[in-house]
DNA sequence: GTAGTTGTTGCAAGAACTTGCAATAAGGAT
DNA sequence: ATCCTTATTGCAAGTTCTTGCAACAACTAC
């Protein structure tokens, strides 16, 4: 559990509280290091927390999320699932069996500032879910 | 209801078969112009073929956007949306406000061709959406 | 310690989305 | 035109996700 703690002073510096759903939450995405659905996420917290229902898992990871505590990302279905934030990355998913391979961020910064210039928009900074073929499928 | 039957051949060519439902989904989403979510897909859809089912709504779109008939994006929320396959485009959305621009796909092309090379994937030609603060919410 | 403030959670109900399967109908063949 | 094949739909039930509100508990101040 102390490995959740850690985000505790995030947090509060922002007026919001550690709480043990937090923590069962974090513990969670952070032992597991890939993404995961809701739905996984809540199984395996419960299993933790028996208490913890099924609303607090959705909402507590769109508040991790906003706080940047958490990363969003798409699995191949469009469906939307969750990562801790560790080292800054991107997903390439093959459409055809799944698979995945991590982009490094910085192969994206230069896109970012070249969108912020022409857009006008700021802070662009969102995790991006590419789709392509894989290797081994292209040989099918 | 002529604008939609214009993709019978394109789906016709691969074996599938151009129905109802398809076309008033495909007119639905042809005449808005913008991206629809699933439920406004259906309830526009349905008023013009009352007996259509929400099932049928989902499964639709899924293989439409499978064949490329039809886009699949993002809202600010987080959920699918669709639009029709026109001009290729992303979006940029505001996280703040929702509002939203379109990017041409042409700047992105090159950064495709790079992924391609760096990761062995292929066809990568996914939809991105990007989030962002608009220039309006900035002075905020 | 104790009390107060307000961010958080659980509950319950509802809305959105998915799945399996039997019935239907689109398009090709006769 | 009529029949056949099989892609496609509707139905019904189930699962996932959302929302509002009252009860609760984390942190602060005393």
């Amino acid at each position: 559990m102390t490995c959740a703690a850690q985000y505790a002073p995030q947090l509060r510096a922002r007026g919001y509280r550690m709480t043990p759903q937090r923590m069962a939450i974090l513990h969670v995405l952070h032992h597991e290091g890939t993404h995961l659905s809701p739905r996984e996420v809540y199984k395996q917290a419960q299993a933790k927390l028996p208490g913890l229902t099924e609303p607090t898992v959705y909402r507590t990871l769109e508040f991790l999320a906003d706080n940047e505590l958490v990363r969003p990302s798409y699995s191949s279905s469009g469906h939307l699932t969750y990562e801790i934030a560790g080292n800054d990355h991107h997903h390439i998913v093959c459409r055809n069996c799944g698979g995945e391979i991590e982009v490094e961020h910085s192969m994206l910064e230069s896109l970012y500032r070249l969108l912020e210039l022409s857009s006008g928009y700021r802070s662009i900074d969102s995790h991006i879910t590419f789709f392509g073929i894989c290797p081994d499928c292209q040989k099918n």
